[in-house]
DNA sequence: AAAGTTTTATAATGGTCAGTATAAAACCTA
DNA sequence: TAGGTTTTATACTGACCATTATAAAACTTT
């Protein structure tokens, strides 16, 4: 007998998400979500909580996002994966909604909210093993040698990246960068066929 | 017959940089910026200008400060000095004052004030030119192929490994990273020695 | 149509901050 | 010591923000 909700939570989220990820923590309003959303400033609070929850929700999200985007990356693992994964890194967007070259959301965040916010932590480190271990997990598979330490190697290149992305605010910023990690796992790769 | 001014202008300054790089441009209060630099508000105000200003000038000292590491680093170009250099990023920091665990005040900038500050975009490119010009001309010194490419991979790298310092707050955090980057630079070495 | 709940719009509350005003205190020079 | 300037302490202003309160409007079920 209730009025039904009208709007997918789901889409809010991601739509929350989106604006976080853009404007990051501070500079969000909950104006700038309602507009975003779609939804009353009342409602998200309602729905969400307050806006820490809100983030933490959105943080959870992206870092969905991301599961799959490693997923897919590395559903064969090897150094194959490795090299096209990289590879991609410094290609242009695939398209004009690509966020790409707003960096990492959680990147992001790790350098605006150093002082407040511990169980963002949780998340960034949380999201840092996760490509570690895929990164591990594909150097392991194709018997490359000091697979931890070139994987932390890999996560600080795409971290690398994800800054020269955000500073010149294109993706092809991260094109060098990408190259000689390519070459780099190129090199690691006939190490082994030696 | 003036009272004449108490304080240290440099010293001031230095300070207000020093508690820029710890909390941020947004994270950082005229009352925080008072009780670092010893000087009343008001005598901030009138001395360096608004917040703006301040952050600005505080910006200013920051790269005369990285500047003189990038001579005394680079004093001799070469490869050597490159890996001295990038073997140094994983070590530990030297002093208990040492801020190097705080990542880089600038490279932190890009991440804060996307959203405002145009000015701060020429800080942050000057910053990452002085550091490519630096890198590349010890690439050529020392013959190494692709000296321009090379050169932006080991601004990234760099930028990656303060990434991972501001994230686990340890400057060993680095280490791995630094190690190969060390390898990779030792490898274009011997291949143009082949 | 009636009842009941969820939306939305609006604005009030309490907090923080940048920037400025005011006046008292500190200090130099003559 | 007297005059004049700079500093400091204090607090004000106007703006913005997160969050909560209020009540009108929308909508669904019975």
């Amino acid at each position: 007998m209730a009025r039904p909700r009208k709007f997918d939570e789901g889409k809010a989220l991601e739509a929350a998400m989106l604006t976080f990820w853009r404007h990051g923590y501070d500079g969000t309003t909950y104006k700038m979500l309602s507009e975003a959303t779609g939804v009353d400033v009342k409602g998200l609070s309602n729905v969400f909580g307050s806006k820490d929850e809100i983030f933490d929700k959105a943080a959870t999200a992206y870092r969905a996002m991301a599961r799959r985007v490693v997923r897919q990356s590395f559903e064969t693992p090897g150094i194959e994966a490795l090299i096209a994964f990289f590879e991609r890194l410094g290609e242009p967007p695939a398209s004009e909604e690509d966020m790409s070259n707003m960096g990492c959301m959680l990147v992001n965040t790790i350098f605006e909210l150093h002082r407040f916010q511990p169980n963002m932590r949780e998340h960034v480190e949380a999201y840092r093993s996760m490509w570690l271990e895929a990164f591990e997990t594909s150097l392991n598979a194709s018997d490359i040698d000091k697979a931890r330490d070139r994987a932390e190697f890999l996560v600080g290149s795409m971290w690398g990246a994800l800054s020269e992305i955000r500073l010149v605010r294109s993706k092809t910023a991260a094109a060098p960068l990408a190259q000689v990690a390519v070459d780099t796992l190129r090199s690691w790769q006939s190490e082994r066929e030696a």
